[in-house]
DNA sequence: ACTTCAGGCTAACACTGTTAGCGAAGGAGA
DNA sequence: TCTCCTTCGCTAACAGTGTTAGCCTGAAGT
């Protein structure tokens, strides 16, 4: 029978984390992670159930990671703006890995992702829709910004100045 | 030689084209698209460079394709937003194949890129900074949506709704 | 008729996630 | 202590990915 809560468990869950900050989700494989752990990448498989446990976990550990950031922010919308940002920039694989490949919902803790959802919604203070808008706007900011879509001379502090102010 | 302008060429684009719509960006293989020309994977070799070839020329079609279906929708910027929401929504393999990897800047027709974003700018009307954050706006709408983001129970018209609102 | 070469082909390599099955180490019970 | 069973490593392998090397055939040019 697999191990599947175990302190091994553990330690891949942690070099994942690392790995995933280090080389990106393209450099997120399962022998580069058993290599880590000095272990073959077969063994991994009695220790978790497959890739997407991990990846999951990752998912579980960036929502949960960028919600605090973003609770620790000032209370001003301007603040809980530039921490959204900020996070992003300074996480921008974990960022990565939960916005631009599907949400493993079935294997995230439950509430995990309305509990980031709600706290947008907090931050604007308005309706639904309202807020929607606002986190897109953030969220498509972080993500053209990360892909490099904008050009280099471009004053992203102040495109964000001019966000806020929209919003 | 390797043949890199001939009509097995062009057939190989319309085929990737169709695969891209078909089947999106995780079933463009080189072997499939082979398949649907009758031939063996390393054949397409003997036309075309590399699969980032192929990648380059659907971010190509897809800049292009996208523009003339924001310059053809109506003057006012309602338009302009719906017009970039129904492309995208319409065309969901191309838009992802031009924002969710990164732009072949080398490969993909000088002044491309460029063009599509000054045809955003001109929609605000107003300078850069502006325009970027309308086009985050947009694009993380957009993205969020063909993401699953949103709860299925969303009013996204009237998101939308809101979001040119604010512009 | 001879040569050249475009454009197919198969075999292979390095990579991906993953499974089957083997073997050694350690603990539990007689 | 002997035996048994579980844990947890391992190698070999499979199907998939992009890609390269090298072979062969048919057609076109001189």
């Amino acid at each position: 029978m697999a191990n599947t809560d175990g302190p091994t468990r553990e330690r891949i869950r942690a070099a994942s984390y690392e790995l995933l900050n280090e080389k990106g989700l393209a450099g997120l494989s399962m022998r580069a992670l058993a290599d880590r752990l000095h272990i073959k990448a077969p063994s991994l498989y009695k220790h978790i159930e497959d890739k997407d446990e991990i990846i999951a976990d990752l998912q579980a550990r960036g929502l949960q990671e960028f919600g605090i950031a973003i609770r620790r922010a000032g209370k001003s919308r301007r603040a809980k703006a530039l921490a959204y940002r900020g996070w992003a920039l300074a996480n921008p694989h974990l960022y990565e890995i939960t916005v631009s490949i599907p949400l493993l919902r079935d294997r995230i803790p439950a509430g995990l992702e309305d509990g980031v959802t709600n706290l947008i919604i907090e931050i604007t203070g308005k309706d639904h829709e309202h807020a929607r808008a606002v986190w897109a706007l953030m969220h498509g900011l972080v993500d053209l910004e990360i892909a490099g879509r904008f050009p280099k001379d471009a004053d992203l502090d102040l495109t964000w100045k001019r966000a806020v102010a929209m919003i």
